[in-house]
DNA sequence: ATAATAAAAGAACACCGTGTTGTTTTATTA
DNA sequence: TAATAAAACAACACGGTGTTCTTTTATTAT
């Protein structure tokens, strides 16, 4: 038995649903996107769709596992994370490699997290984002530095306020036509977090 | 003619209609949400919904103006705003006044607002009230300090971030049961916000 | 208290998207 | 070129939508 490989009609099939989900989104929003909009926009018969899928809310979560599992890999090429990096005292670190390499990710992959992260995308998805970049950036794991003991305020408001602040940014990024390079978004990004936003808004210090 | 208050019935029904959406969001996310579920909860007439609002979305919209409306009255009150009062080589600063006042409203509409904030909440209204957060709260106006030729990274940027790492931390505290008092919850963002979140969790001077 | 008013209830309607189940056609694989 | 299965096609019951109409009931103003 060889492996056989899978059928191309369904690679075909499955690429025009993904593309038409990623323009309707962006187009009206995933809440109100029918099945039958897909279909028609991805030039296939609706009956196809649900051989594949079945709905559009198993479609989107089957779409959001691939990137945060391309995301997941990303962060294990880079380990050790960011955090074992950091010079203390320095106020010009150079951005972190796995910020990076995350910027990076989402630059080749722009439509897709354009549509996920955008205005119209999925609420959901930006929580468990949110999670997923605190415990894999900045998360405690046995070579990062944090330690709760240490912090001036709860870890959960510091989880919050970091994860929810890089989607922000990646967020306004995509939005705005990605004029920054990948390595230029992480170093605004690590300016921010290691001083903070009132000394890079030029009120402090 | 005296100026004809509203109807009582209305005001009923208006306020069984909100009760019943801020239920079902939290419930089942407001996505899949239908006009019959809220009638349901509600105990009133589908064809009464359709009297008041045009559909869910239209009810959405309203409740959403609502909140923003009176979220933009406390940041008139507090006038002038939050950066005029940062004493710059404070270390530990006290919360500005006007953040108190937020988390004052927040903490006595919570109801709605945890609804609205929540991860089945509504992700226009984030958008739309991080946008207005940075505005109000950190944006330039004649008072302000921020001037962005003293900005080390682009404002848009330092706008995604604070404003998003706010919301952030408002629906870390609306999720997690109100433990802080209003009072703390600003205490905490001001320490982040001028400290940065490195300094605040121990891994910085 | 009562009449005028209008809000809410109730019922019926066509419309549209859903999810499913068959059958037929067509593309891919071996 | 034959075997296979994916996709197209068609038909179905179901449920929510948004509208219109009539009837009932609560509120307001006299």
């Amino acid at each position: 038995m060889a492996d056989s490989k899978t059928d191309l009609r369904i690679i075909r099939t499955k690429e025009s649903i993904l593309t038409a989900l990623i323009d309707l989104i962006e187009e009206k929003g995933f809440e109100t996107i029918t099945v039958k909009d897909i279909t028609t926009r991805a030039n296939i018969n609706r009956g196809t769709f649900y051989a594949h899928y079945q709905d559009k809310f198993d479609l989107m979560a089957k779409c959001e596992e691939k990137v945060m599992l391309e995301i997941s890999s990303i962060a294990k090429q880079n380990f050790p994370n960011v955090i074992a990096s950091l010079e203390m005292d320095s106020s010009n670190v150079p951005p972190f490699p796995l910020t990076v390499s995350l910027f990076e990710y989402l630059n080749k992959n722009s439509d897709i997290m354009r549509a996920l992260l955008g205005p119209k995308g999925d609420l959901s998805f930006q929580t468990r984002l949110k999670e997923f970049m605190w415990d894999t950036l900045y998360g405690t794991n046995p070579i990062a530095l944090v330690k709760e003991e240490n912090f001036l305020v709860p870890g959960q408001y510091l989880s919050s306020y970091m994860g929810t602040a890089l989607i922000g940014v990646v967020q306004q990024w995509l939005n705005s036509g990605r004029k920054e390079s990948p390595q230029e978004m992480a170093r605004i990004l690590t300016i921010i977090n290691v001083n903070g936003p009132f000394y890079a808004a030029g009120l402090k210090k």
